[in-house]
DNA sequence: TGCAGGGTTTAGATAAGTCTAATTCGCGAA
DNA sequence: TTCGCGAATTAGACTTATCTAAACCCTGCA
């Protein structure tokens, strides 16, 4: 069942989509209802802005909102967010796979475009991939259908005990300088690792094939992991 | 000599690159100075609109106008449209090469993103597609200097002789229609044709691979052509 | 149980881009 | 030379998204 039709009827303008993906990236990291301030801190703007518009995304069925509580998604404004997540992990993996950007540094021009593209393209897009179930960053992307991909199990590279082979399955980001330093460190999806040492102030010494890499521990707490012979079941 | 920082600090909105855009192409189309009451129409806006934000524009210094006369673009104004002509140009040619896009469908999705895309993607396009000279519809691409090729010495196919065969270079075109129109009739740049007759309205009936076509004399106005020897030349 | 402080909302202003209605300008014809 | 009409501009209002300042609500602590 398709309810693409949908979203380009609804023309939402670029920022309200902005709030919507906001309430949904909140939302996924544990809250269930979001509060304006943490939409203010997200968005940088001040809260009143955010209660404003708020108050316009309520009037359009986006938002379930409780005054002076906060808000959370309807089933329409879901659909919103996973189309644009949809949107923008497509664009990602695009822009990475076709147009040689590093997967680092994906994340703004995707942010722009999202809002632009239309569902026609975004298809194309997939089909052209081969409709990948994942992102660069090993975020699953919403199907044409907007169902998301169940990921599979994953632990974070900081619980691993010493001598475990492992293999990178999805980096976990808000901004752009973790992205940055883990690819600097030649630490992405698919690379196999294993922890060689855990300091006592939490650094965590990787060896990858290449050499070694050591990561504070809120960097590789970011980093999520499968056992290696898991991944290799996989890929068989 | 490259200009390319600029365009980004310039920081203009999309409704602003969309009057540059539309007095490019007013001014291309015979006018030196472009008047309000044409932008009017061209954009679908009333001509206080226009007056109004023409003043922004000659603030801005992209514009040079006299009051009551119409403007011209500024050296400034000039190397913006250039810009967004690059880069509606470089989609057109990727979505039509590597999204399946058909070549008379891509000018909406164009619109939406030449706006939101940076430089640097617009330059990797180009540099994916080996940096084309002219886009889908034979019309020039800007180079990364902002230089405009200039495009080779054609003929309307309305003037072409009976039996004189032609390769298509360039199809000129404002609405969808007439594109829709011709890559329904098979006629795109690269094609073959040849004119076997010219009915009293003229009407210009020309022989395809593939059968004949015959088209109205507004539509073959739009066709422009070299001789098929001509063509042959360039290819070696 | 009551109140202080922090988070939220209301009120009112601003900037961009649009509109309609009213005014002004410029130019061709009488 | 002047009149009148069409084109252009000015005036003022509306919408969206933002801000600051002020008022309001809620809750935890005394």
């Amino acid at each position: 069942m398709r309810f693409r039709w949908k979203r380009e009827s609804r023309m939402l303008s670029a920022v309200m989509e902005d709030y919507i993906k906001a309430i949904y990236a909140i939302r996924s990291d544990g809250q269930e209802r979001v509060s304006t301030s943490a939409l203010a801190d997200y968005l940088d703007v001040t809260a009143p802005t955010v209660s404003s518009m708020l108050k316009k995304l309520e009037e359009r069925g986006l938002v379930d909102r409780e005054e002076y509580k906060g808000v959370t998604l309807t089933e329409e404004g879901e659909l919103v967010a996973l189309e644009i997540l949809r949107h923008h992990r497509l664009l990602e993996a695009f822009l990475t796979e076709r147009l040689d950007y590093d997967w680092a540094d994906v994340h703004d021009e995707a942010d722009r475009l999202e809002h632009h593209v239309s569902d026609e393209l975004t298809d194309r897009i997939a089909e052209a991939l081969g409709n990948p179930g994942v992102d660069p960053h090993g975020d699953p992307i919403p199907d044409a259908d907007l169902s998301l991909p169940e990921p599979g199990d994953t632990i974070r590279l900081a619980t691993v005990a010493e001598g475990e082979p492992v293999v990178v399955r999805r980096i976990r980001h808000q901004g752009d300088e973790e992205l940055r330093y883990l690819a600097d460190a030649g630490i992405r999806p698919g690379v196999e690792l294993e922890v060689v040492d855990v300091a006592p102030f939490g650094m965590v010494t990787a060896e990858i094939p290449g050499g070694e890499q050591s990561l504070p521990e809120e960097i590789a707490r970011l980093i999520e992991v499968v056992p290696a012979a898991e991944a290799d079941e996989l890929e068989a």
